[in-house]
DNA sequence: CACAAAATATGATTTATGTCATGTTTTTAT
DNA sequence: ATAAAAACATGACATAAATCATATTTTGTG
């Protein structure tokens, strides 16, 4: 009986990701609407019950329209911002080619990178939709870590995780070959962005830009989907990519 | 006086390491000592005075010859390490190649990357000398990040700074051309280990390490070099490399 | 000290991936 | 609605860098 079950959602990982969200938390949940509530966010969660009424007050609304840069590579840090609408991409120029670095969905810290010792943004960030963020000045960030010692253990994680996924990355770039990469990065959109019901990713990228993250040439990248949808490994209509085999695109990403 | 035994220095390289011992800041001479005085590590000197004698009981001396791992990718996460003696290179592997992130020296911690949510080691360490280190279990550590504030405060600055490097890094193997991060690895091996008055880089690698920081092959590694001493940006004799001009090699991590 | 193993040196050849060129379709802005 | 600008699609071609092959030198070890 599971065996039968069990194909289903192979085939359909569709179903998969509606089951899984509405058995979300109501933390999570809580994180879906369009402004703070002081609640859901990765700060508010891990302060001190006596430190909100502090962020309520630092905190400001922000809005971009698509295409719009939050800050660019070089700028002076301002501060910190938290994704409540739109998608971000995160990025770093080379001349004129650029690595995607992340993006950002809603949920999601921008900034952070810069809160380091270089206190100029390392990368820039742009709207690839309308956006609507948090902001919070470094210097309240700043007083926040130190009066909050959850917020800074949690950030410290944060940024081991980023570290390990980073370096994994550059593996990825100094070895795999493209179809690898390219691989990773349609299994790292479905899982960050889920699929719909039948297998779409729920999120449409520029193919530059899937192949900008991917570390690759839009030509490559395309070459690439093409034979991924030749082998009905993918399937394409237009912008929206579906993922048909999971398990073949994650075989693409291991060694051979 | 100094200038004399300065030259004795140059070419004997066990004296050369007095004489740079001998000039050193005293908050850094004491990171010179071959065992933890539990004042000198990133660890201790971030710690509440109150806690010291806890790390005195937890923290253990080990010893590993040239050649042993201290660790290897995959392994479970048993703790952090402080390095008191040798060279060790921190690398991931991609089938029989591999990607070395990190080479650590004196007064580096090693195992880090191993403290976020996934805890296997990420990377491979593996002692290119004969190495003493000073270990401190994953589960004291802990504990002590949560007694210390500052601490934690610190270990997270200093992720932020490793996730900038390895984000520009990545970006360096997606774009730049081979010759650049080159380049880029004789000009880190120069900041982080010096050069004598003559200019020779105070470490000696294998060209097959030096190739895999740089995110290539021995074969184009080599090639590189040899074009750079007949440009006569840098000098080589066995396995010594003088870095001659450093401004011409900064230009050529630069984009054009 | 010798001898095996590792590291170095270098030319020849291959290949994966980037670049260029050109046409079509889709999106965006007026 | 329509023009201009992005984005998409594909074939032909170029090339940076990897691979292969082979000889030499250095280093470590019983």
């Amino acid at each position: 009986m599971w065996s039968i079950s069990h194909k289903v959602v192979i085939v359909n990982s569709e179903l998969h990701h509606i089951h899984w969200f509405i058995n979300l938390p109501s933390s999570v949940m809580k994180r879906m609407q369009h402004t703070c509530d002081l609640k859901s966010c990765f700060l508010c969660r891990r302060c001190l019950p006596e430190w909100i009424p502090a962020v309520g007050a630092h905190q400001k609304n922000r809005h971009y329209r698509k295409g719009e840069l939050i800050f660019a590579e070089g700028d002076a840090v301002d501060g910190i911002y938290f994704l409540y609408k739109g998608i971000v991409k995160v990025h770093k120029r080379w001349g004129d080619k650029q690595l995607i670095l992340h993006f950002a969905g809603v949920g999601d810290m921008i900034g952070y990178r810069g809160l380091g010792e270089n206190r100029t943004y390392p990368v820039t960030a742009s709207a690839l939709d309308d956006v609507i963020v948090c902001f919070i000045d470094a210097a309240f960030f700043e007083a926040t870590l130190h009066a909050n010692h959850q917020l800074t253990y949690s950030l410290m994680q944060f940024y081991a995780n980023e570290l390990q996924a980073a370096e994994q990355r550059m593996r990825n770039l100094a070895h795999m070959e493209v179809r690898g990469r390219i691989a990773d990065t349609l299994i790292m959109l479905s899982r960050r962005f889920g699929q719909n019901s039948e297998g779409a990713l729920n999120i449409t990228l520029t193919r530059q830009d899937m192949a900008s993250y991917s570390g690759t040439t839009y030509e490559t990248f395309f070459r690439v989907l093409s034979e991924l949808a030749r082998k009905k490994i993918i399937k394409l209509s237009g912008k929206r990519i579906s993922i048909l085999k999971q398990d073949k695109l994650a075989e693409l990403t291991a060694y051979s």
